[in-house]
DNA sequence: ATAAATAAGATATTTAATATCTTATTTATC
DNA sequence: GATAAATAAGATATTAAATATCTTATTTAT
């Protein structure tokens, strides 16, 4: 009952690319690096962000990723579901038929409430709050070389 | 992002011996039987709920699994926890030190605020509320036999 | 003493997540 | 147009966790 890597990066990814600005280019080394992403699995991820409509892809030399939309109109939770689906806390919630008693359970419709509320606390959070606060962003600390 | 299985069975475990009455002792092969728990799956889970304190376990013939607290005295989340640890959505969350800009990361409010909402509402709902309407429990129709 | 039940530990099996590699494509620059 | 620098896309390992099952031991009613 935790955000997979995959997430955590996604969203990694997209702070980083909001602080740098919207619609400014940045190359998957300086992302890979600044957010302590390993490079091939920020390849994927990213993949996963383009075809989403989340960010915009540029080949090429000088390529790399941007901003799609303004950061104020993405929230956290389109982020993390991109990844991950969207989020349900137990199998009942998005697939009622996998249980023959969901109609009628207790239980189910505490986790019905449960990942709507989750839900809802997400999408309350936008990309540009996130990365609003100069002093609170997770972007982690240039590496010294040991040349 | 989801309940585990063996989270899942637990709690019907419990919700059917809260069903049946507190202090009553339940077969293994009833309880397996009536909410479609593997049976030896069924037998790990016991143990782990007895380590917690949360059943009693009989052995010998008509042996079986009994409640040990009152319903009204176990939320759901003393149930899944037991069964998956506790509740942090990110692994962030119940381990700071694994990300070095977790003291300063704005993401990082986000998922602590929606680990500690989700545990609320789970730790607000009791065994006794999830057992009390007959017509919603999540026991499943017995089995016609192929005799 | 017997047999019916669960206990406990070990072992498969399955699935998902994570990470990496290889080949192809795009495009700025010379 | 040729070259080289970048990412794209698909394939493949690798790792870890969850799920399920098996085997032997213990408990206890009869
Ligand atoms: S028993 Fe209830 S909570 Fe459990 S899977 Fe079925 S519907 Fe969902
Ligand atoms: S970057 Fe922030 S949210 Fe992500 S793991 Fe680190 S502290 Fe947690």
């Amino acid at each position: 009952m935790r955000l997979t890597r995959a997430g955590e990066y996604a969203v990694r990814c997209m702070v980083y690319l909001a602080y740098k600005g919207h619609g400014v280019l940045v190359s998957k080394q300086e992302i890979a690096e600044r957010t302590e992403i390993p490079s091939y699995f920020l390849a994927k991820i990213v993949q996963q962000l383009s075809k989403a409509r989340l960010i915009v892809i540029t080949q090429g030399p000088k390529g790399g990723y941007s901003l799609l939309k303004p950061a104020a109109e993405v929230s956290l939770l389109q982020i993390v579901e991109v990844m991950i689906g969207e989020i349900s806390l137990n199998e009942c919630v998005d697939r009622p038929s996998s249980c023959s008693v969901s109609k009628n359970c207790s239980v189910h419709k505490v986790w019905e409430k449960a990942s709507s509320q989750l839900r809802e606390t997400l999408a309350a959070v936008s990309l540009a709050q996130l990365s609003e606060n100069e002093s609170c962003i997770p972007i982690f600390p240039v590496r010294v070389s040991n040349a």
